[in-house]
DNA sequence: CGGCGGCTTGACACAGCTCAACGTCTGTGG
DNA sequence: CCACAGACGTTGAGCTGTGTCAAGCCGCCG
């Protein structure tokens, strides 16, 4: 049931058959949440953490003036209030994108793992700076960027992330998200989203249709995007 | 020699006379570094994590157009580049945005804590994540604040942050940075950061002058900024 | 079949960029 | 101690990117 999860720490690191054991055995009560229904509540202090099994969630903000900002997107296999384990308080609520299938690890089990398993405890460690990492990809996409090379870097992160747990097939991913919510990823407005997605559509680099991303000439997207994984950490090393 | 790191860990969680101790010993061959040198290069693998002592640094990438992004603003006290003990690669770079003084922890002796001190290892992790929140704010800031807030914002951080660590007095603190730097860690122009900074001076909101910011009017700066500091974490309790 | 949510497009306004010129400060060498 | 060079800051003009508003379209679901 963890399987994503395993992929994306085994994509990283090896994990003992023992590790992975340890790690099912504290991810339970498995839940559904609809779209738009909110996993994590802004200000909450959740006694757990929330590993995503299936779906896509994002972390957001609003702002007073009613905008609201997306700061991550996240996947099967993300855990993705992991960081609150430390924190104990969430600064922003995370919302279900799509339908989501998620289970829990409780911050007590947390807290054994912590005092029993360093090297697990790294390897969850490790989880959070990545996610750190695509944070600051994020921000030098947003300040230093084209909004046409933002998007198509936004879609090579997802499909090389979506690859890692086993998403991906025939160069599409299910997307199901509306233009609005990609806008608020971006920073940017509705409209002129949807002027940019054109852009890529006319280069013939990707196709969206159906709630289906289909990658349609990967050197293009990478170029446009001046794409480089390397911040994903996505290569086995000791941790 | 270590102050500045033991007071941004008093002010998360109670740090033992033992435990802080212990870190004094892990950090060790004091450096300094001249402005504009860089502290840490992109792509390197250093088997180290660097602290900054006193002076400022940024992290930055470099994009194809030659433009950089300021991904991250660093001061006393903050562990520039622990998230490479789990990481391991650097991913962007760390200059010297005035003279640094830092000393180094070596990876060995961080894995050493993380296998024997399970709370101070939890500390250790919980400077990671306050770096991650810190990058969503600023992730906020660019998407959906106009610059004139975000930049009031930067200044209420960089506020409450050196706060924290006893680089405040008289409302006052010291910023040898170039508007060129501030303009690149908002991700915008010279010339539209100059701008900028005069709307905040019209307001007698702040000055900054002789390399030193003074603020003028704090509530007037925090209602610009709708700065909310509980991303920081600026709270004692158990992690 | 009708309504609604989401997508698309055009017109226009304005925020932010680039270019270019000029002002100001500081450190250095004569 | 002064003169000067170079780096940094300031300002204006004109152009481009992005936002807002508004209308129309498409496709799905009740």
């Amino acid at each position: 049931m963890i399987e994503p999860l395993i992929a994306n720490l085994r994509a990283r690191d090896t994990v003992s058959a023992r590790e992975a054991q340890l790690l099912q055995s504290i991810i339970v009560r498995q839940r559904r949440f609809a779209t738009d229904e909110d996993l994590v509540t802004e200000g909450s202090r959740p006694p757990y953490s929330t590993l995503l099994l299936d779906g896509i969630a994002a972390r957001y903000r609003i702002v007073e003036n009613g905008k609201r900002q997306i700061t991550a997107l996240h996947i099967a296999g993300d855990f993705v209030d992991l960081h609150a384990f430390p924190l104990k308080t969430m600064d922003h609520g995370i919302v279900a994108l799509s339908p989501c299938l998620v289970a829990f690890a409780d911050h007590g089990d947390l807290t054994r793992i912590s005092e029993n398993e360093p090297h697990l405890t790294r390897l969850l460690w490790l989880l959070t700076v990545i996610d750190g990492a695509i944070h600051r990809e994020w921000i030098v996409a947003m300040g230093r960027r084209s909004k046409k090379s933002h998007l198509a870097h936004l879609f090579c992160e997802l499909f090389a992330r979506l690859k890692v747990v086993g998403r991906v097939s025939d160069d599409s991913f299910s997307f199901p998200l509306t233009q609005q919510e990609l806008a608020d990823a971006l920073g940017i407005s509705l409209v002129h989203l949807n002027k940019t997605l054109r852009l890529l559509r006319n280069e013939n680099a990707l196709q969206w249709t159906q709630r289906t991303v289909t990658v349609l000439n990967w050197e293009r997207l990478e170029q446009i995007a001046e794409f480089d994984p390397g911040y994903l950490n996505l290569h086995v090393e000791p941790r």
